[in-house]
DNA sequence: ATCATGTTCCATAGATTAGTGGAATATATT
DNA sequence: AATATATTCCACTAATCTATGGAACATGAT
């Protein structure tokens, strides 16, 4: 009798694909992880940087960017001493989003998390991509971006002016009290545009924040400036 | 001093949202859980279907799908004895082939299991989505659905009859021979439709695969049908 | 009530993983 | 050559995860 099943031998094609997709996810399965990305979606850092921004030791770093690269999330590059890593492709920025919407739409505790600390803190509906785009061209509004300096370098939304959130009470003079005001950061669950629109509404300013953030604005394929303009 | 830094207490907000994407993604992280969310891709099935489909014990299968419950990826119901469990989301669908898009454009051994295991096996370039959609409204094409009857009925292409591998030898006398046939079944890495293509053109039908399976068509927004139709 | 069916729960053993401290390595700089 | 800087490698511990067999539980049929 012929027989379509295998015997004991190797384990079938489709179940060595599953194992790719796995060794994929499982680099996406821990939270420190999930963080390097997060930061390098902003732009290429270097090992040290990533710790440092990171919060973690500069071995357990560098072990978690050997896990990313194995899984095809990240790529490295040699640059005189030190080693600069960078997302290998938009997709991460995708994968991130997906995970988000999935945990937003299903996980209970999600939900709470989103409630308690962000929706609460900033009740007003973030302005869309696409309405920022519109608005930029009619220059009704003044874009800033809170983030460091340093991801703000390598890449910020076009017009965007870099006030990073400690920055900001000692630059409150030179933002303008007639345009309407647009913050953003790294992502829809980084704080500090959160922080700056409340600082800014406090102060009488009208502030508003931009949906998601730069990795998001980029990857959706819109338009970038880099470089370090004022 | 004033400082923005937390003292030793609870993680911040940000580290809490982390937490639940790796969650989700922890789940995802296992070979046997991408094959029963690709098993429920293509319709809703009780713990015992699966653990068969998907070549599992029981139990273990039954803690898989609590897995993927908790990480929001499936959902269950109880109907009488039994209980039938499906994917919560198209989003299951979105991630999986995002996993896919990363391990074959990153990961080398990707390739080498898509090119021997896949490509070799049918050169041909699939048609797209869009293109079959066209040809079905010129009727210009028949197409098999070569997947189990259980996931036919479950829904499928419109107009897309069911001729299960094992069947297809068995009912060569019914398919047309002046017309295109294409063939489909549960996605990009299904051997189902490879095996089937290569029967019909040794026995000189015309026939091509489908570009992925049924749950990519579903999940594109194109139409399906269900029901038991022959 | 009793039995059959389908699913979950539990304890356990083996494998994998995360973090740590420190040694080793590679590349400039002096 | 010697030194400083940036990164990787290594050994080890604690925690988590997977699969397994079998007991327990719920529901419907007899």
């Amino acid at each position: 009798m012929i027989t379509t099943s295998r015997g004991n031998a190797s384990p079938p094609p489709e179940h060595l694909v599953l194992e790719q997709l796995a060794t994929v996810a499982r680099a996406l399965a821990q939270p420190h992880r999930l963080l390097l990305l997060t930061i390098l979606a902003q732009g290429e850092r270097s090992v040290e940087t990533l710790a440092e921004a990171a919060g973690l030791k500069l071995g357990n770093t560098s072990q978690h960017l050997h896990r990313l690269q194995r899984a095809g999330l990240v790529t490295s590059r040699k640059d005189a001493q030190r080693v600069v890593y960078q997302l290998s492709d938009e997709a991460a920025v995708v994968v991130l989003a997906i995970l988000r919407q999935i945990a937003e739409r299903n996980l209970a505790q999600m939900s709470v998390i989103a409630q308690k600390y962000f929706h609460e803190r900033d009740p007003l509906e973030p302005v869309s991509r696409e309405e920022l785009r519109r608005r930029i061209r009619k220059d009704t509004v003044t874009i800033i971006d809170v983030r460091p300096a340093e991801e703000f370098a390598a890449g910020h939304l076009p017009g965007a002016i870099n006030v990073p959130t400690e920055e900001l009470e000692r630059r409150l003079r030179k933002l303008p009290r007639d345009k309407e005001i647009i913050a953003y950061c790294r992502g829809p669950y980084c704080l500090m545009s959160y922080e700056a629109v409340e600082t800014l509404r406090r102060r009488g300013f009208k502030a508003i924040r931009l949906q998601d953030g730069y990795p998001e604005w980029k990857a959706a394929g819109f338009p970038v400036e880099a470089g370090n303009a004022p």
